[in-house]
DNA sequence: GTTAAGAATGTTTACGCAAACATCCGGCAA
DNA sequence: TTGCCGGATGTTTGCGTAAACATTCTTAAC
């Protein structure tokens, strides 16, 4: 800096405001000084300004892993709204759902540039691994129901899933069986507590559930299942990579979608219209929850007052092929 | 820090040496610290620490989306691996790729916390941009040809899709029809190149080109157009996601899969085995990928020598139900 | 022509840490 | 006993920046 400031003429403070955008430098003189800096390749010292502005303008992402469709998008909208509002995203994985992994993730990120954190798992398993935030980092949760503790944007799962199911109930189907995800997350239970309240409102019988792990392959499993119950003329999946898996198991056991059994997923993942059939799913807006996250958390770092409360962001069901009224009532 | 020191009864150097996990302090004097630490939640300062060392231990990584599994895969395993490095991720996402929105983003990196960048796009969309590096920050390259000025790697796409057309043509196939990628995108390219390799060297006749752009939707339009030609036995996706989309218009079309027609894709996406059928595909190692580039990156950061060159990654085809003899051939 | 007001620019200082150097102390060989 | 060595700890200093304050210059009103 110094060395630009002699080359332009003018003292280090003025080539501070030049690069900072203060106003208060006249034209001529604010000319000379991008010029020097040009010429010398001059960059400013993020660590120097960051010590001196107390803040790093980044934010930390903590999640399990980016090979759910659902964190990936959430992650990269988080990206580019930040980008947006000048902050960088520093991503924290937690290698391993333990105590130690997650204990571990905030011991590093403790020592880590960041203003604010976003987490993206159930909060549950931070308070297990026993975490101190450091002091002044403000938090918000996506996948969690903490909403009494940090301000939490989520997808508003339980409509989504209701949507979804009395969708199948409206066509006809007189129950629906559901594939849920892990037990370990907050977005399945929710699915599946939405699920059997519909089911019991409407006073349906309320069949036993499929446990799957998201994949598709743990779809498949549960779809062979479903296939041998003869009753099962309806499916809602938790998401649309074990409906995958279920369209794959029913046609191997002869059953066709939508004519013998209607499926629904949950995403809307874009491959989700390229199945056999396409498949009838809830539309999750990823990019709006990710906005609403880095909104929420700037807004947190900026007023340092902590609101917690839930945002949730609305789904819809996209119908596509996969289901349709049950064969008995055709016509 | 100087807190710290004074409720320890040291000097603020001790509590440094401690914190930074210096030799030369005795065990008492040690636990005094550390307690005096733990009382006042002390956190160590990152940008202060960064100010004087001269490095931030982060790694940049900049790329256009982390929509294709293929990105998501390798940044995943980039920050897995960064971690146990003891290093952090940025992500610096590119919202368009256009020469003025990878500037934007190398400006801001050039202000940024990072040590080291990998860049995860075919790089001459960077020589567009005109881009100046900060000096001193190292780059590595994924998807790219730029082993002459940067390090670079990447899976043996090549040898990949060599792999995939010649399974179709030792099954008997005359030729093998290709979908392609986005024309700028490198691997997209180099598939296409190896395919069009090896039907030449085996004397085949080399069909037109249908181009997509990596989306489910584009391969499904490809897929149409190729179930119109009746000589079209043997298809080649550029990726799983539009073997996806062929196969729903392949089977739209009542043209069956692999009895008809075989169909390959790339990437080997945990879904593409519960396709129907279950696809053969490339296997892609994205994992080694993401380990390669950061350990090429660190050692170019502690050695300070470039050498540029490129590590290729092999792949491994995975024989699944979408490929058979071609049906003039069958028993 | 004088002076005050305000704009443009310069000078000083501190942010929190750790490297470099300085000091202190106990122990051991001569 | 003396002197010296080396380990443990303390003191000084500077990393690059921007806020706060100081200075200079310009302009306009009288």
């Amino acid at each position: 800096m110094a060395d630009v400031a002699r080359l332009a003429g003018v003292s280090s403070q003025t080539v501070s405001r030049v690069s900072t955008g203060h106003p208060g430098v006249v034209e001529s003189t604010r000319r000379q000084v991008l010029e020097a800096m040009r010429q010398l390749g001059y960059r400013p010292n993020s660590a120097a300004r960051a010590l001196k502005r107390g803040t790093f303008r980044t934010i930390g992402v903590i999640l399990f892993t980016l090979a759910t469709t659902g964190n990936s998008r959430t992650v990269e909208a988080i990206a580019a709204q930040a980008a947006q509002e000048g902050y960088a995203i520093t991503l924290i994985p937690v290698a391993v759902p333990t105590q130690d992994g997650v204990l571990g993730a905030f011991t590093r990120l403790g020592e880590l540039a960041v203003d604010g954190i976003i987490v993206i798992m159930e909060v549950h398993l931070l308070d297990a691994a026993n975490l101190v935030l450091p002091p002044g980092v403000q938090v918000v949760v996506v996948d969690s129901d903490a909403g009494d503790r940090y301000p939490v944007v989520d997808t508003d799962q339980a409509d989504g899933a209701r949507q979804a199911v009395r969708h199948l109930l409206d066509l006809g189907h007189r129950t629906v069986w559901h594939v849920t995800g892990p037990a370990e997350s907050f977005s399945s239970e929710r699915r599946a507590q939405a699920w059997r309240n519909v089911l019991e409102e409407a006073g349906r019988e309320v069949p036993p559930v499929q446990r799957g792990d998201w994949s598709a392959a743990s779809g498949y499993r549960a779809g062979l299942a479903l296939a041998g119950e003869p009753s099962c003329t309806a499916i809602f999946a938790a998401n649309d990579q074990m409906a995958l898996g279920v369209l794959r198991a029913l046609h191997e056991r002869g059953r066709r979608v939508p004519a013998d059994v209607s499926v629904v997923g949950f995403d809307d993942i874009p491959d989700a219209g390229s199945y056999l059939p396409p498949l009838t799913t809830v539309h999750q807006d990823f990019a709006e929850v990710g906005r609403r996250c880095v909104h929420g958390l700037l807004e947190q770092i900026r007023d340092e007052r902590a609101e917690p409360g839930t945002v949730l962001v609305p789904t819809t069901l996209v119908v596509r092929e996969s289901t349709a009224r049950p064969s008995g009532l055709v016509g």
